[in-house]
DNA sequence: TATGAATGAGGTTTCATTCAT
DNA sequence: CATGAATGAAACCTCATTCAT
């Protein structure tokens, strides 16, 4: 407390900058946002990023690691289930949930797939992906449902920043897109 | 004609500039593609570039308002029709044909919204969704058929490049993209 | 003519950079020797270099490549010729002739051999030294003989700036160098 | 003794920089080697490193007088005798067993003299190079003779490593040098 | 004896852009 | 219609070093 000009740092520089890179990877992109932008936003030099992460990308994948453990818990979870409609329902609830507790980094992976695809989380990601959607597909489903249940997993990706110049509260949004995901996989699931 | 040993290059350099720049920034994205890469491609030097575009901004911009222009036509010619199911499903056929006769420039679009947000073509293109939402979606529907008007545009614009893993021909992909986007749209337009 | 402060710049860019920067690194080493050092001498930015040279290395690449054709030369000639002691005292006095043109370079050489070492033109110049070494000794020499021809070449190379102290005109100390080295391989040859 | 996991790392620590640091000075150079990589390899800080010396050269220096304190007795004794020719024999004897078990410090300061030249350690080596050469050449040697006496020196420093891809056993081969450069020294005494 | 956290200087490289020819 | 030469800004990254604990 006090008026010290220089706090003395404690041990949270490191969350510090995933937080502030975050931001601005979300805002404006990877490759656009800095070294110099990051630092310079935490009044810390850029030698010192570099003390916590060995590289750029590195920040990236302490993001991606940390934020998205729920889903990979969730997608072992589902993956052992019976591919019944009532686990796939839970899936996709359970998934819109861990989606809104990571909402800026799946804003960026949406909105950076160009430069992700290069990059070793463009991987994981997409491994997570074919995971869900082979969740939420009967085997032998026609491509129809193949494509609704890619559109319902694009949908509660991208739904939320698509609807962001649509009114209403959040919350509603969020319980609309799941519910537009769900009837999609029912209907996927009904069609087989 | 006489004893020219290169190729004729008439005065088509400007299109063989467009399409070089198309093909990278769609596979490696706007910002990891430099112009040295696209001259060097096209046996060129980068002043040649400046020659013909102004910025490197600007030979996207060219690429945008060269292959959307039947987009902006049909926009324009559904925004007057009724609002009736079949005037959308027109628009949804139309608008399939338009982005397949467009891929690469929409591939890159979905996968580089970050970069684009802060271009001008990422105002146009915003624009042209919204308008192509408020074509699709009644007047006052509630969110659930928001969203699926929402979702039907992006399963059009996404879901060919989802599915590039699933196996099937691309024909058929496209149609069954269309037909789940009419699927939404049919019931957006009853549940209104 | 005149006192432009900025002339023309001709095409002589390229030849002047090699000049500086052999100067530069043979004074101070290659890591030791900065790119923007090297731009500040001739009053031409950093950038500039890079329109000339791929990278640092290419740079000393280029200068090996232009300095070392008479030897390369010199070699290729003397491997076919009869390993008499003509020949070998003909290879000495060329190789010292073509070294007293390309001093620095050697001298680099020389000094930075952890560096070089490394680098592309490190093998360019082992492999040289173990064609002359091969022109140099009888096939079957004893060990002796085979460190008299090495020594030899070791006393063409460093005796110059080891002698750099030692009073004398240079012409006289370069006599002296070839008639130590010729000694050596006579001796090595006489041996055998 | 008791129960730790660690290797007993007693008060050795700076014998074990030491050692890390010769081998990867040798190895890679001394620029090219940074504290980072000296520290990593024994599973320390880089601060650690500061709290054994006080800088990156002190560690460097300390190596030079741990290592060639038996040269320069070797040296302080053979200015004090008789410049005969058994006198310069006993020294390269003698010289040649310093430097075999100094050998990497050795391969070190042949490869690096570009570097070496500016720091303090260049000094003192030229100084013990001129004290020798002064013990081996005769007071008004022609100069051929001093090149001879230049090119003992530098057939012993360079020889063993020049020679690593002739095959023979290390003994043998140093017993060829030490012979080589006796001779040299031979040659210059009687030719004074 | 050592570490954790940070700094300041500087390194090489790349990029979009300009302009005289 | 195009090139050759160059620039200024900025990027990512590494290094030796410091200091409170």
């Amino acid at each position: 407390m006090g008026s010290s000009k220089q706090q003395p740092r404690r041990g949270n520089t490191r969350q510090r900058i995933q937080d502030v890179a975050l931001e601005l990877f979300s805002e404006q992109g990877y490759e656009k946002t800095s070294l110099r932008e990051i630092a310079e936003r935490l009044e810390v030099t850029k030698a010192a990023l570099y003390y916590h992460f060995k590289t750029k990308e590195d920040i990236l994948v302490s993001l991606f690691e940390d934020l998205t453990r729920p889903m990979d818990e969730l997608i072992a979870w589902g993956a052992e289930q019976p591919h019944s409609l009532e686990t796939k329902q839970e899936v996709l609830r359970r998934y819109s949930d861990a989606l809104s507790g990571a909402a800026p980094l799946f804003r960026f992976m949406q909105e950076n797939q160009a430069t992700v695809r290069e990059l070793s989380v463009g991987d994981a990601f997409k491994k997570r992906m074919i995971a869900l959607f082979d969740i939420l597909k009967e085997p032998d489903a026609p491509l129809t449902d193949q494509v609704r249940c890619v559109s319902a997993l694009f949908t509660m990706h991208a739904g939320m920043f698509a609807l962001q110049d649509v009114e209403g509260d959040p919350e509603e949004k969020r319980k609309a897109v799941l519910e537009v995901a769900m009837d999609l996989v029912a209907q996927a699931h009904g069609g087989a």
